[in-house]
DNA sequence: TTCGTCCTGTACACTTATGTCCATAGCCTT
DNA sequence: AAGGCTATGGACATAAGTGTACAGGACGAA
C-alpha cells in the first residue's frame, strides 16, 4: 500500500524515536493501521478490539489517544480530503498541447496510487452510504473532480454540452472500472491506452503520445517499487 | 423498490393466504425483508436479529424456516443470479438496424430498474470486498455483461479492440455512474443521452433516435408508477 | 375431542464489540 | 532517589449479535 508509507498528513513515525519510553504503540500506529483497515475492509472493520490485537496493546492505550472510535474515523475522514481529489484536480489544470496531452495528465492518476489510491477512495463510497457526513463530503469531492475535467475539455474547444459529458464518461468510467476490483496488472491495461483515448476524446491519438505514455508508467512503476 | 414488488423468484407470497394459520412471517417475509435490507444496508446489515425486530417475530421463527444466517445469505446471491445480468446480455443481443440503437437498447437497462436494480448490484459488489465466493460470481456476471456489449459493437463492424474498449467504457462507465448514487431525476439525465451516444459509439446520433428514446422512458416511468 | 404438525416464544450459552475506572509500570526531570 | 507524567493492563458494565433447547399455542384432520 505505497500511499500508507508515504502517508504525508499522518507521518510523524520519526516522533516515535523520541518518545518518551513505555510506549508499545503510538498515536500513529493507530491511525495507520485504522487506515490500512479502512481500505482492505471497509469502516465497519475498524475496530478498537482488533486494531489493539493486531497492534498487541490493551485498548486503554487507544482511549489514551482517542476521545472515542468516532474520534479515530473522523480523523480517517481528514487523511482522505487531503489526499484524493487534490492530485486530480492538480492534473487536470495543468496546461495542455492538445486535448490527448490533457487526457494523458489525468490518467497519470489512475496509474499512480501515489496520487490516487481507488482501494481508499471506494472505502470512502461506501462509508458514504450510511453516513450522511461522509455523503455531503464525498459528493463534494466527485463535484469537484468533474468539473476540472470539464473545464480541461473547454480549454481543448469541447462546447460546454460535450466537455461536461466527456469529463463524466472519462471520470465515471474510471471509479467503475475500479469498482470492478479486476486488478490487472499493468500489462494488460497498456494495450488499451490508445483506445481508451480514441473513445474518451473523439480523435485519434497520435502513436509518439502513446509510446510517451508508455515510457512514463514504466519509468512510475519502477519508481514505485 | 420496483424490484421487490416484482420479485418473481421470491413470489409465492400467495401461498400465505392458504398457510396453515398462526404464523406471523412467513419465510417469503425473511426474504423479502432481508433482501430489502441488503439492498439499503449492505451484507452486513442483514441479520437475524433485526429482521425478526421488524417482522415483530422472535427468532425461533427465522431458525425454523433457516438453517443459519449463512443460509438465507446464499439464498440472496441466487435472487442476484437470477435477474440483474440477463436483462443486459438480452438487451444487448437485440438486433438493431445501427449502432446507435444497439447502444440504445442496452441504456434500456439503466433506465428501468425491472431490468436492472444498481442499489442489489451495488450491494453484492459490496459483499464481494469480504467474501471470495461472491467475487468469483459478481466476476463472471461482469465478463459475461461486457463480452455481449462488445459483440454489439463487433456486430456494427467495429474491430475487436474498439469493440472491447467501447464496451468497458459503456459498461464501467454506467457502474461508475451508480457508485456516485447521484439520484438524478430522469429529467437530468435524458438531456445529456445525444452526447453519450456521441461518446461511446464515436457517431452522431440521428436526432429522431433519440426523440425516440425520450419517448421509451416517458413510457417507460409512467408504467412503472 | 384429541392428536399431530407447524410455527413461535422464552431462556440460556456464547461471542464480540464499546467505553470507563483505577492501579501501576516506566521513563524523565529535579 | 523521589516524584511526576505518560501510557498501559486488567476488571467491570453494557450492548448487540448468533445459535440451541424446549415447552406450548393454533389449526386441520381423524
Amino acid at each position: 500500500m505505497s500511499c500508507v508509507v508515504s502517508m504525508a498528513a499522518l507521518e510523524t513515525t520519526i516522533q516515535r524515536a523520541g518518545a518518551t519510553g513505555n510506549i508499545k504503540a503510538t498515536r500513529e500506529d493507530w491511525l495507520k493501521l485504522a487506515l490500512e483497515t479502512l481500505i482492505s475492509d471497509g469502516v465497519e472493520r475498524v475496530r478498537v478490539l482488533t486494531l489493539g490485537q493486531k497492534l498487541d496493546v490493551s485498548r486503554s492505550s487507544f482511549y489514551w489517544y482517542f476521545k472515542s472510535r468516532q474520534d479515530l474515523l473522523d480523523q480517517l475522514l481528514d487523511y482522505w480530503r487531503q489526499t484524493n481529489t487534490k492530485f486530480i484536480v492538480e492534473r487536470a489544470r495543468r496546461p495542455s498541447a492538445t486535448v490527448i496531452r490533457g487526457v494523458m495528465s489525468i490518467f497519470e492518476c489512475w496509474v499512480d496510487e501515489r496520487l490516487f489510491d481507488p482501494q481508499l477512495d471506494f472505502a470512502i463510497r461506501a462509508w458514504a452510504r450510511r453516513s450522511p457526513a461522509i455523503r455531503r463530503a464525498l459528493d463534494e469531492a466527485d463535484e469537484e473532480r468533474v468539473n476540472a475535467i470539464r473545464d480541461m475539455f473547454m480549454r481543448h474547444g469541447y462546447d460546454e454540452e460535450d466537455a461536461f459529458v466527456r469529463a463524466r464518461v472519462l471520470y465515471f468510467m474510471q471509479i467503475g472500472y475500479y469498482s470492478l476490483e479486476l486488478n490487472e496488472p499493468m500489462s494488460s491495461r497498456l494495450p488499451h491506452v490508445a483506445g481508451y483515448l480514441r473513445s474518451f476524446t473523439g480523435q485519434e491519438p497520435p502513436a509518439e503520445d502513446v509510446e510517451d505514455f508508455s515510457r512514463y508508467v514504466e519509468k512510475t512503476l519502477s519508481r514505485n517499487r
